[in-house]
DNA sequence: CCACGGCCTGATTC
DNA sequence: AGAATCAGGCCGT
């Protein structure tokens, strides 16, 4: 099926740093080939390039005729980062991590691929979690092409849980393959719609999650901020965990809930954009103070 | 409520 | 070289 190729110009006048944004771990599957960036948006395979003033876009007007809108949505383009940025900024470690990565933007991805990418997350790191779900498409995707480019989509709820734990085991998730098989069952059979959670209070939203195997509190909250919309939620890994401990609570130890309560409090309704500019900036110095640290 | 060990796997370290 | 250790946690006890 031949697929007529359309462009279009999306205008860009806040902030955006694409490489920082796309590779900040909350999206696992955007290549870069050259400064052109292909993946998907809404399921629809499409490819960015950063200029002056915005992103070139080409994608496939037959599957998604409004892909202004749809980029315009995936980088949440309505956010006034300057706004948010002058906010964490009158906290200094936050300041400093601002001006180090100005223009790394929360996304507002797919919930289902979100999901199964977090749930995937446990115990893994950066580059497996993108291999795992690079194999998932790969295997039980649907072939799409874009002009020359041809890539494979992530694999839908109903694909997920045919496929079943013995088989998603085989592709290599281990053990989370026991909780990304019921969970895509869950989905596949309606009884959970993942979008309708975007207009649900924090709370409801983050206990629906919960409620599926392998999904703690950490989990949803990265699906309750890269997904759903909601910008309070502050998942705290053990980076940020540790950012915390350290840099602000002098070492003392607090459970999950408390931390997160501590980053709302401290932080505000942008506690999302703080928590991601903590974990750069931690794993950044531990890094160049090598490594181990603590 | 908190603490702890086990869990797939692959890369890196000792 | 081969054994530990660690990686953006969750679940059961």
């Amino acid at each position: 099926m031949p697929t007529a190729l359309a462009t279009t110009h999306v205008a860009v006048d806040q902030p955006l740093d694409l490489p920082l944004t796309l590779e900040s771990g909350q999206a696992f599957r955007w290549h870069n080939d050259g400064g052109v960036w292909s993946g998907f948006i809404e399921g629809r395979l499409l490819t960015l390039e950063r200029d002056a003033d915005g992103l070139h876009v080409t994608f496939d007007p037959a599957t998604l005729p409004d892909a202004d809108r749809a980029v315009r949505d995936y980088f949440r383009l309505d956010d006034d980062l300057p706004a948010i940025y002058a906010q964490l900024c009158e906290d200094e470690r936050l300041s400093a991590a601002v001006q180090r990565h100005w223009g790394l933007r929360i996304l507002r991805q797919d919930p289902w691929e979100c999901l199964i990418a977090f749930i995937c997350s446990q115990n893994s790191n950066i580059p497996r979690i993108a291999k795992m779900q690079e194999t998932l498409a790969n295997t039980l995707g649907e072939e799409t092409s874009l002009g020359t480019l041809t890539r494979r989509a992530f694999p839908t709820p109903t694909a997920l849980a045919s496929a079943g734990e013995t088989r998603l085991r085989e592709l290599g998730l281990g053990y989370r393959a026991k909780y990304v098989a019921p969970t895509a069952e869950a989905v596949a059979s309606g009884g959970l719609n993942l979008f309708a959670l975007r207009a649900a209070p924090y709370e409801d939203a983050k206990a629906a999650l919960i409620a599926l195997p392998g999904v703690g509190e950490k989990v949803a909250d990265c699906v309750l901020l890269f997904a759903l919309d909601q910008l309070d939620a502050a998942p705290i890994d053990r980076w940020v965990r540790r950012a915390l401990e350290d840099w602000y609570l002098d070492g003392q130890r607090l459970s999950y809930r408390d931390l997160w309560a501590w980053t709302r409090d401290s932080f505000g309704p942008y506690a999302g954009y703080a928590q991601q500019y903590l974990f750069f900036r931690r794993r950044e110095t531990a890094r160049a103070k090598g490594e181990g640290d603590s």
